[in-house]
RNA sequence: GGCCGGUUAGCCAAGUGGUAAGGCGGAGGUCUGCAAAACCUCUAUUCUCCGGUUCGAAUCCGGAACCGGCCUCCA
């Protein structure tokens, strides 16, 4: 079978075409760069990761762009604040985003345009608006008329005339057309204090929404294939991208539209009120690792709600343990004769890996067949039925799984020597036979985070997660 | 009010017509100086409830209950 996606502007679940054969551009949504992101928002990112890393592993060569979103009101009014400028303040959080990408194993974008680094792009884009007849000036601001844009709510599916107006409409909003349009350029304001650009359009800074418009046009082009974001983006800021970057181009924006669901805390929304607002700091601060975050953000279908909890964590935490003791067991193994049952596993885990996840991204059931392969391998290993031979096609198996999966180590790790010194000084203890000074070793080492394994061939070692 | 999801074992979570994947936890066991680590085995006669369609339904249709999300700058 293919690889499908379900697309949010068809609600179908359809075959993935792309527009150039073997390579696909996407645009995924990014963090307003403002705060620490929490881990509902890296649920977006690690499921745009897993997306681009599937893609890699059926051939595509992926062209990804990231949106930094610099410039919004919480910005304005914490530069105010803190009387400070718009980057310096900005760049503190835009250096934490990056390195929790890196902890959480989310591979890098191709491009990561931030907003005030593209202002002109913006302005030719709502100059362009103006010139067609779908944007208009009112009051030093620049709005969107979504009258002139019939098929505003495709992507949504709900209709203009059905939607509550009135809760959020700001007081310096009066001199719109129609409620429901939506600034392109907001004039300048006191309450915007040092924050404006000058331009043709006049003093002022960028709407919400054009950004992405503006940005994904220059580096993706007029029309590209997958665009992605949580499920919270679809309306308005999508529905509203889809109407200028379709009214100024005249061709279809994306092919494809793909958006995750949230993530909920123990049950319910998360909330700073209610004490269960988590950034990937407060969790790595508590001892546990960022890669059994992945793994647990990873191992929900994307379009379902994930319910995050610390007993979650712990288990998530274990089944990454499990794929890697399974990868390094497999280094152990001392077999001539190949186990006549083992190639079968092997097809097994390879088709159903790639079944799953060609099916929209069925990352549960992708993981299913990884954990049927290991327990069946370990079923031989146990047996001694398996090879040395059929044992380094696991391994190939396992790392090549995990281009897409992203939770085992990288690189193999080294010891300091003060201890490797701990251990082989408990080795020597055992020997003696002097088990107290032996385990009490063992408790210190588990202290620094090492983990032993008295094993037939030996004391191995591996790092706690 | 409009739109959209969901309800599967103690917990998490796949499965969209053919008789319940997987992970965690738990219980046994192998190995071991060991209560360590690793590994193995077992762990839902049943899928929120009520009707219906069908030879056959967790899966399709109708209805109900409960939970969550969006409805103008929140991933």
């Amino acid at each position: 079978m293919a690889l499908r996606f379900i697309n949010t502007r068809t609600r179908q679940k359809e075959e993935f075409k792309s527009i150039d054969d073997g390579k696909v551009r996407m645009y995924t949504c990014g963090p307003t760069i403002y705060d620490f992101a929490h881990i509902g928002n890296f649920r977006a990112y690690v499921f745009e990761d897993l997306l681009r890393r599937y893609l890699k592993y059926r051939g595509y060569e992926v062209t990804q762009v990231m949106n930094l979103t610099d410039i919004d009101d919480k910005i304005i009014r914490s530069v105010k604040e803190q009387n400070i400028g718009l980057k310096d303040y900005t760049n503190q959080f835009k250096a934490a985003f990056f390195e929790d990408l890196d902890a959480l194993g989310i591979e890098r974008a191709e491009y990561y345009p931030a907003a005030t680094d593209h202002i002109d792009e913006m302005v030719e884009m709502i100059q362009k608006l103006l010139t067609k007849g779908h944007a208009y000036k009112a009051d030093g601001s620049v709005y969107f008329k979504i009258s002139s844009f019939p098929q505003y709510g495709s992507l949504s599916h709900m209709k203009l005339e059905d939607l509550k107006a009135g809760a959020r409409v700001a007081a310096d909003e009066y001199e719109k057309d129609s409620v429901s349009d939506f600034a392109l350029w907001k004039g300048w304001d006191e309450a915007d204090g040092p924050v404006f650009w000058e331009t043709p359009l006049g003093k002022g800074r960028p709407g919400w929404h054009i950004e992405c418009s503006a940005m994904s046009t220059k580096y993706l082009g007029e029309t590209f294939d997958i665009n992605t974001g949580g499920v919270d983006n679809i309306f308005p800021h999508h529905e509203n991208e889809i109407a200028q970057s379709e009214c100024a181009s005249g061709k279809t924006f994306a092919n494809y539209w793909m958006h995750c669901e949230h993530l909920i805390v123990e049950g319910t929304k998360m909330s700073k009120s209610l004490g269960n607002f988590y950034t990937l700091r407060d969790i790595t601060g508590k001892g546990y690792s960022p890669i059994a975050v992945r793994y647990l953000l990873l191992s929900t279908h994307y379009r379902q709600q994930l319910n995050f909890t610390f007993a979650g964590l712990d288990g998530a935490k274990a089944a990454v343990e499990r794929l890697v003791d399974f990868r390094r067991n497999l280094q152990a193994v001392d077999g001539d004769t190949d186990s006549p049952e083992f190639p079968a596993l092997l097809e097994q885990a390879y088709t159903g890996f790639q079944e799953c996840l060609d099916d929209d991204l069925n990352a549960s059931g992708a993981l299913g067949e990884v954990f049927n392969f290991v327990k069946e391998t370990n079923r031989l290993m146990a047996d001694k039925k398996l090879s040395t031979s059929d044992a380094k096609q696991a391994v190939e198996a396992i790392d090549k799984f995990d281009t897409v999966i992203g939770v085992l180590p990288q690189a193999e790790e080294s010891l300091d020597d003060d201890i490797q010194k701990l251990i082989d000084d408990r080795l020597a203890a055992r020997q003696d036979k002097d088990f107290a000074k032996a385990d009490s070793i063992r408790d210190q080492l588990l202290e620094m985070g090492i983990v032993l394994e008295d094993t037939a061939k030996g004391t191995v070692w591996k790092r706690k997660l």
